[in-house]
RNA sequence: GCCCUUGUAGCUCAGUGGAUAGAGCACUGCCCUCCGGAGGCAGGUGUCGCAGGUUCGAAUCCUGCCAAGGGCGCCA
């Protein structure tokens, strides 16, 4: 029995004893929550309802879980259900019912997780974003661990999601780029504020190979070989810094296109009419105050050139025309100030500003012997997504990213990190899968398999107060990626499976799964090698969903 | 000044109305002649920033205060 079957005979218990006594069933909440109780005395399941709708149906809560108790208890697959402190409702489950978790999680397979909390939801999802001008650094490294996790949480919760990185390749901060790079094609000082990396110059030498007249062309000309050339290797140094951290977008859009289209031009013009923008002072202003901004924004400039919220709306009405349901924005800490800005553009375009969604996370900061440091480009400081892999590794660093709440700021010591990158839980929890894949390996080695589904064993067998724990911990698996896709809260899958793994090994000490030297296989065996499958197809989806590597040997 | 986020064990963090607030790290001591010891068990640590409020019940919700980080451009 899974908790939610458990949750809806609870209801529909609840519902049969209120009838009885002619009470409104209008009271009992859609879901029941059945949750499981921190302390074992308090049964495999406990629930509160009698406790938050006994007054509104005037029975006193202990009374109202009592009745509703007695009737449970004889439910099939319930083995004991009993009241507990103001009223608590305890329940216990069959030895065999809980088993049958087991049977589903083999049958449903990789897909065992998966659910339809967003079945047919269109979703557009972007997240790092980085500008073109250098590498990804620490925190477009966070957000694409974060963004990529959420994606594939959200899908798996059948959401049809279309991940997207937006480029910012138009605008003053391209032009320094540029700059940069003729300075260092010219083996110049780098202009101020322009960028300084060993990158830059690395850049500027490899256009250089590719167009070695550049320098004699015309100023306008060799500027436009630089950009174009330029943010191009650029482009591609990022494009494949994500994919190898496994991480790819379905959708790469270019700032610029939306200029060369005209697309911004005219989404202003329209605009222009509404009510939402305004002209002062020369210039054309979006009222974003209304929409929690501290104050309106300059659209157009007073020269006439669109100011770089002009772009973001004509970029909102593409994505709007391409149909999607909800268009998630994840922005760094030092972005907050865009919420009301896109919920103001958003309804200046005629949507809900609730299709516009915006994830704040906190910043990603470096720290050296306890100390901060500043990441500074023209210091040399900066750490890149390459660093951080090449320190760690592609799943510890995806792990560490992505295993703490988006709300709660990172210090990241990169020598710590390298020093001790054994102390990563996530190898606590790939152990657990390795050393599952090896004991399933063992038992084929002895001869021992596992019928398809589990036909035919006795899961009512697993009556261990471990055994009982970790299918208790397999059966919240589901429930955990649903509050994560609708709380967008991807740590939750890390967490869940720290846990998971602790209940494995808790288990794997206490119980002896194949038999020891000439003792026969006995149903026993079979049960226990059927949790086993279960339990490392459970840490298997939820490391795919974080797209960390389930290894069969470490 | 205004806005956002945060404040939980020595450290890093889970825990968005439930029962005696948890985990990892760190410290101490145990546990395999046989399934992977990258594991398990045991030991103790808390004014859940402070003060009020809401209710059967608050780390969780509301208000005020304190502290930390971030943001408040006709930059992008």
């Amino acid at each position: 029995m899974t908790p939610a079957v458990l949750a809806d005979l609870v209801r529909s218990t609840a519902s049969a004893v209120l009838t009885e006594r002619g009470l409104d069933t209008a009271v009992l909440p859609e879901r029941v929550t059945v949750e499981r109780p921190r302390h074992p005395e308090h049964g495999d399941y406990a629930t509160n309802l009698a406790l938050q709708i006994g007054k509104r149906v005037g029975m006193a809560p202990r009374d109202l879980a009592k009745a509703i108790a007695d009737r449970l208890a004889e439910a099939d697959g319930v083995a004991s259900a009993e009241v507990a402190g103001p009223g608590f409702l305890n329940v216990r489950l069959a030895a065999a019912a809980q088993g049958e978790l087991v049977r589903r999680v083999l049958t449903a397979g990789e897909r065992y997780g998966h659910g339809d909390a967003f079945a047919g939801v269109s979703i557009n999802l972007e997240f790092v974003s980085a500008n073109p001008t250098g590498p990804l650094h620490l925190g477009g490294t966070r957000w694409a661990a974060v963004g990529d996790v959420l994606g594939r949480v959200l899908a798996a919760q059948g959401a049809k999601v279309t991940r997207e990185y937006y480029f910012n390749d138009a605008g003053a901060q391209i032009d320094r780029f540029v700059a940069s790079l003729v300075a260092a094609a010219k083996g110049e000082p780098t202009p101020e504020d322009g960028y300084a990396g060993a990158y830059i110059a690395e850049l500027a030498a490899e256009v250089l190979r590719q167009e070695p007249d550049v320098l004699s062309l015309p100023d306008e000309q060799r500027d436009e070989t630089f950009r174009r050339l330029g943010v191009q290797l650029m482009f591609d140094e990022i494009k494949r810094s994500l994919h190898e951290f496994g991480t790819d977008f379905d959708v790469f859009f270019h700032e610029d296109s939306l200029h060369r289209s005209g697309a911004v031009a005219a989404v202003v013009d329209r605009l222009k009419s509404s009510n939402l923008l305004y002209h002062a002072d020369g210039a054309w202003w979006i009222r974003s105050s209304e929409f929690g901004d501290d104050k309106d924004r300059v659209v157009i400039k007073s020269d006439g050139a669109p100011a770089y919220i002009a772009a973001d709306i004509a970029y909102l009405e593409n994505k709007l025309s391409r149909g999607f349901d909800l268009c998630i924005y994840m922005l760094g800490a030092d972005h907050h100030g865009y919420v009301g800005r896109l919920k103001a553009a958003a309804s200046a375009l005629g949507s809900d500003p609730d299709v516009v969604e915006v994830m704040i996370g906190q910043m990603v900061n470096l720290v050296s012997g306890g100390q901060p440091v500043r990441m500074s480009k023209r210091a040399g400081t900066v750490v890149t997504m390459d660093d951080l892999v090449g320190a760690v590794g592609v799943d510890a660093a995806r792990y560490e990213l992505t295993r703490y709440s988006v709300d709660s700021p990172i210090d990241i010591d990169l020598d710590l990190l390298r020093k001790h990158s054994n102390e990563n839980p996530v190898y606590y929890v790939q152990y657990a899968h390795a050393r599952l894949a090896s004991l399933l390996r063992n038992a084929a080695e002895l001869g021992i398999e596992l019928a398809e589904h589990a036909e035919g064993v006795d899961l009512g067998l697993l009556d261990h107060p471990r055994e009982g724990d970790l299918i208790r911990t397999i059966g919240e698996f589901p429930t955990v990626v649903r509050r994560a896709a609708e709380l967008r809260e991807p740590h939750r899958i890390a967490r869940y499976l720290e846990e998971l793994a602790s209940a494995y090994h808790k288990f794997y000490d206490a119980c002896r799964v194949l038999p020891q030297g000439d003792e026969p296989a006995t149903p026993l065996t079979a049960a226990r090698l059927a949790l086993c499958a279960a339990a490392r197809q459970v840490l298997a989806n939820g490391l795919g969903l974080l797209g960390v590597s389930a290894p069969e040997r470490m």
